[in-house]
This record gives C-alpha cells, structure tokens and sequence, in this order.
DNA sequence: GCCGGCTATTTTGCATTCATTTTTTGTCCC
DNA sequence: GGGACAAAAAATGAATGCAAAATAGCCGGC
C-alpha cells in the first residue's frame, strides 16, 4: 500500500526500514565536514555579531563550491547560529538581550529536567564521580581559579546531563549550549565574589538532592540555581565595565 | 579591527548590527517555502517510516530543481524529522521506543518549564481563557468525543507555552512536538476510561497551581502529567490492538 | 558640500551539468 | 533453477552557469 502525494500521485517506495540508528552521519560527505568545521568555528566566536559573511569568501577559504556551503549555511540558519537574509546573505545571529535571558531559561529548563531524569537512574558511581568534580570546584574556589573552577562546573553539568540517560536532551542541550557558548562573557559570570559564594551553597543543595535522588527537589534547585546565573549574565551584559574587554 | 579566518587570512567585513529581529523568513524564498511545505508533509505523516523519498521524484512533484531541494532536506534532517545516508539518500526517520520515550520526557521537561515561567508572567485573562478550555474540554470528556477533547487538550497546553512568554521555548516546543506528531496514535492515548479520567484530574491540579501562580508547583504536576501520558502512549504503542487501524 | 537618482558590479538564488557511488538487472556458470 | 559476477541504469554529491536582486559607485542637481 503506497502513499501518494497530493496533487501529483507520485508514489513512495514504503523500503523496509531497517533499524539503522546513527544521529550524526555528517562527517563523510564535503557539506557535513563543512557544517563541522563552519559550526564550530562560529560556535568559538571567531566571526563578529551581525558580520556579513560573503558565500564567496568562504568558499575560496574552504576550498569547496558554493552549493554544500549554502547547505551548511542552512542548517546552521537552523540551529539558531546565524540568520538568513533573502537575497542578502548569512549573518551571524545578533543576540539582544531578551534573546540571551530566553536562552538561559531554556536551559534552566532542560538541566532541571536532566535533574530529574538522573535522579531515577544514576548509580552510586556517577555520584561520587560528581562529588570528586565538586570538591575539585570548591578546590578551585577557594584558591580564586576562575578557569579552573569554570570547567568543573561544566563538568558537573554535563554529568548531571549525561546521567539523565536521555540522547534527545543531550543533544538538544548541546545545541542551546552552543547558541550561549558564542556569547564569550561566560567566563566572566562569577566574577562577582558574592554570586560566587552562591554559586557554590547552591551546588552544594545539587549534590544534596542527588544523593537522596529527590527529582522533583533537584528539578528546582538547578532551576534556580540556572536563574540566578542567568541573572548574574544579564547584570554582567548592562554593566560590563567591571570584567574584560569587551573585543579583544 | 577586523577578524580573519585561520590559515588564510580573508577578512571578516564587521558590518554594523542592525537589530532585525525576524524568527522565519522563509516564506520568501524558494527553498523556504519547499522547506515549510515537506516540513508539513512528513510531520502529517503522509511518508511511511522509513520510506526512501527519491530527490528526483520530489523535484518533479513540487516543480523545482535539486539544490533548494536538497537545501531543504538538510534542514530537516537537523531537524531531526528525516535522516540522510550517505550516498544513500533521504529516509523519514524511523523512532524506536526508547527515542519516542525520550522524546516525550523532553516534551514534559518544556512544558514543566513553560508552566513554571508562565507563573511569573500570566494575566488573569490568560487564566481565564485557559479555564474556558479547560471546561471546554470537560464536556468533551462527559461527551466521550475524543477528537474534541484532544484538540482542547492541546490548545491549553499551547497556551501555556504561550503564557510563558519565550520564544525560544516556544519554537523547541514545536519542533519536538512535530517529531512526535508523526507518530499518528497520538490520538488514541486516551482510549483507555481510566487514563481518561486521570488525565482529566491532572488538569484540574494543573489550573489549580497556575491560579495560584505557584511555579514550583505547577512544574511538577506537568511533568507527571506527561510522564504519564508517555506512559500511556508506550503501552499502546507494545499492544495497539485495542486502537484504531495502524494504516488506512 | 551634501543629497538623490542612475548605472555598473557584486552577490545571491536556482537550474543545469559533471563525477561517483549505489542499485538494479541481465547473464553466465554451477 | 539459483546464486554470483558484471555491466548498465539511476541516484546522490558537488561544481558551474545563468538570471535576478542588492550593493556600490558615479554623476548631476540643489
């Protein structure tokens, strides 16, 4: 029994599906190599909010014809990473405030969920995984090691992440992630010496609610926990004369 | 001062923001109108799982030429609502069990969250017509007419969305929503009486935490609220014979 | 000297064409 | 008659070509 489309009754060869299960199949062909590369090096913040990035520059830096850069273009366009403008070319997506106070919440969102998630299936073993990250931070806290102290919080996140179990939030989470990441002040979030010691008791109520795999507790304190770094952002973004440079 | 592109040394024109704030302009061009029309296509369910949808026939069936075609392919692959083989074509992805239960549990991590902002942000008219629908639905429930139910169903659940007043949810929302909705039994989640009944209560619980604003709260019941609903889908997905025909 | 309209160049969007890979089919041999 | 191999056919991936739109440059006018 073939499905039709409408308006034409061009048949659908209904194959029979076999169970093939890969998420990213990109990196074989040019466009998919292309989309790595482009991503990733927009996703680092190389290129200038709102630059115009000519089809033509990029297809003579990358070597390749115009055809799979505008498909890359488009998923990138896709993803939330640039923006398209009929007939006036990619731009790099400019993030107004609201855009970035949005994002912080849908993440908020999904670690809360990945909270609640991870508590019904985490082992022991990732736990105690996350309390060695956590004494790691509280280590790099204590001797004011910003870096430091910034990539075991990431750590931990992505723990908690990937303790949820749960492929579809993960790579959803890396995507809104990614959308952030280009926004460079993250680094300069904790500057702030008193949200800093927030930061800290509230992770300290994470790791709490975890070992007791409180979900629904959990859910709430990444929450707030994800808010108030919101918070912090947006404060640092209207007032940035405290941190770094804005362009280097 | 002017970025350059590694290993080659092109410039990076940094033209001046402009603060155009459009989410879809694709009705404009070619591929973005191709792009909305397969993207309806597959969501309604039209291409059998797994079905090879040859590039040829689909550039005959909507009068185009492969590249804006193909341009719109990848997109929905990154959309997640196609998959692309290598060398092998567009194939309608094919969601397993476990994908169908991640999925929802991200719905119900969304809609959480969409409940909890909505708390900070919603009107009183809001709740009002929210309780319109709710008693709407109330007597499609009385009235056993499902289709009426499910669509009332939905339409507070989006009014929650839209309560929350982010459009970042908002477009995740419906992306995952339209991966779902593929799947065609969402109609048949609530033949079971008791399902039925619960669902009916949990919206009660529902309304009652969203007038008294309480966010925390209101997370919770909705994501148990679709919890369950997962719940009820993956058991009528392993033992659909008391639904509805799988395919016309 | 500055602004507005007109033309030339650039750039985008789409179609077409070329090269590879896959799939099909026909044939031969067992 | 069935399976394996090989060649043909078709489909995909990428490059090129062409028309339309936008940008930039130029000139004239105020």
């Amino acid at each position: 029994m073939k499905s039709t489309i409408p308006d034409t009754g061009v048949p659908i060869t209904p194959s029979p599906g076999n169970g093939d299960r890969q998420e990213n199949r990109h990196e074989a062909s040019l466009h998919g190599e292309i989309l790595l590369r482009l991503r990733d090096y927009v996703v680092e913040g190389n290129i200038p909010e709102g630059a115009r990035v000519p089809e033509r520059q990029l297809c003579e830096m990358l070597g390749i014809s115009r055809t799979p850069l505008r498909e890359a273009l488009k998923v990138l366009a896709a993803e939330g990473l640039i923006e398209l403008l009929p007939n006036r070319g990619a731009r790099v997506r400019q993030l107004s405030q609201r855009d970035l106070e949005e994002l912080f919440d849908v993440m908020a969102g999904l670690e809360s969920l990945a909270g609640r998630l991870a508590c019904e299936a985490i082992t022991d073993a990732e736990i105690t995984a996350i309390e060695q990250l956590h004494y790691e931070m509280y280590g790099h806290y204590l001797h004011r090691d910003m870096h430091g102290y910034f990539q075991a919080n990431q750590r931990i996140h992505e723990s908690i992440v990937d303790a949820a179990r749960n492929d579809t939030l993960k790579s959803a989470y890396a995507n809104f992630a990614g959308r952030i990441r280009r926004v460079r002040y993250s680094a300069n979030f904790a500057r702030k010496r008193q949200r800093w010691a927030e930061a800290m008791r509230e992770h300290e109520a994470i790791l709490d609610a975890l070992r007791r795999r409180a979900g629904s507790e959990l859910s709430d304190v990444l929450f707030q926990h994800l808010r108030n770094k919101r918070t912090a952002a947006i404060e640092h973004l209207t007032e940035p004369q405290e941190g770094a440079p804005a362009s280097p």
